[in-house]
DNA sequence: AATTTCATTAGCCGTATGTATAATGAAAAT
DNA sequence: ATTTTCATTATACATACGGCTAATGAAATT
């Protein structure tokens, strides 16, 4: 474990550039971005870009990667072991996940931002994030989406179009969050704002 | 009305580069897209979007303009008069809207998905394409959650939030096609996969 | 104190971009 | 038949791009 002034500052670097990638790739998409507007966003030469990730490619899964280990580390759809038997209880959960779920989004509108850039066509980024993180919470959504069904809190109808219902009833609220200022004059940064949208999401969905 | 030879080929040009605009700024964004590849997608020179547009933003400006007018003729907010006397009648009325919008989302994904690209971020095409046509689309649709929530057909809650909610139940499953695709193994081109969207929609919103 | 390591910067290369201007040639007008 | 119009193409230009190599210099090691 060494923690030289050299090793340290590498690392800032390192994560300056990976957060500044962060946000321009999410406003800009991938050919839209240019390693330079990102490393200039970051203070640093473009050349240490090729250095800490070794091209422009590479930076952007380091992106996705790190977007989709945070969300791992800060959502969980665990259930609690054991605490899900009434009706009640699920309903609850269900209740609960959601909330995380748009808090997540409102938190860091950046992931859904730059996730929603790369789902318009397919691309060889896409089917990478797909097999490597979408494909696993997908299946996650699922199991949760038919047990919610399961206890009627859920209509019967197709899980695909269910999962899309609810990502985007939490996603583009913050996401579009740019337009949503110019046009509504409220900003969903707000934490009203937010308190506002997860009642009303849950008031839609959870029955 | 003249329709010599030239004027219907020039006519035919400028469709041309404006339907591969759409297509390319709608994929690509309008940083990530170049006029050489929307022209060459077109089949002809470079040159002719300045011929024909002036600049790579006005071909940007005719594109939006292109998309909302043709909204605008597709779909029809417009209550049927003296038609929605009971509260039957607006909840089939408000069922109506809701699956015509999903068609119209699923016939022209790319509307949405150029749109979404320019709402990421605020810009100045941002600022003009709210003051010109979502600030009253936008209007519009408020009345229409109003209406709704004064039948009891949507809760009593946000109206911003409640029309993202609405859109983002309507809109991602199309513009995310290439995702879902993958993901999911079915094609939100495919007319059942529609049919089974919009009734998992309205058994979700309207009640 | 001398040497090595290596994170960072300077700068080049081939290509691509948006825009502008001149050239072309077929249709339209005379 | 000749001239004019104008939609289209060819070409040029300055800038920006991703990727690469060499230079730099301060920290780490000897």
């Amino acid at each position: 474990m060494k923690s030289s002034s050299r090793t340290v500052q590498k690392e800032a670097t390192r994560a300056a550039i990976l957060q500044s990638a962060l946000l321009v790739f999410s406003e800009r998409g991938f050919d839209g971005s240019s390693t330079r507007d990102i490393a200039a966003h970051a203070g640093v030469h473009h050349a240490l870009i090729k250095y800490h990730f070794g091209s422009k490619d590479t930076l952007w899964r380091a992106a996705v990667t790190f977007l989709f280990e945070r969300q791992a580390a800060e959502m969980s759809f665990d259930m609690p072991p054991g605490k899900l038997n009434t009706r009640q209880q699920r309903r609850d959960y269900a209740r609960q996940v959601l909330r995380h779920y748009v808090l997540y989004c409102a938190r860091h509108p950046e992931h859904a931002r730059l996730m929603m850039q790369e789902s318009l066509r397919d691309s060889e980024r896409l089917q990478w994030a797909t097999d490597t993180f979408i494909a696993g919470i997908a299946r996650g959504s699922e199991r949760f989406v038919r047990m919610l069904q399961r206890e009627g809190v859920l209509p019967d109808v197709s899980v695909p179009a269910l999962v899309y219902i609810i990502v985007g009833a939490a996603q583009p609220f913050y996401t579009l969050a740019p337009e949503v200022r110019r046009v509504w004059g409220i900003d969903p940064a707000d934490d009203a704002v937010i308190a506002a949208h997860i009642d009303a999401l849950l008031a839609v969905l959870v029955r």
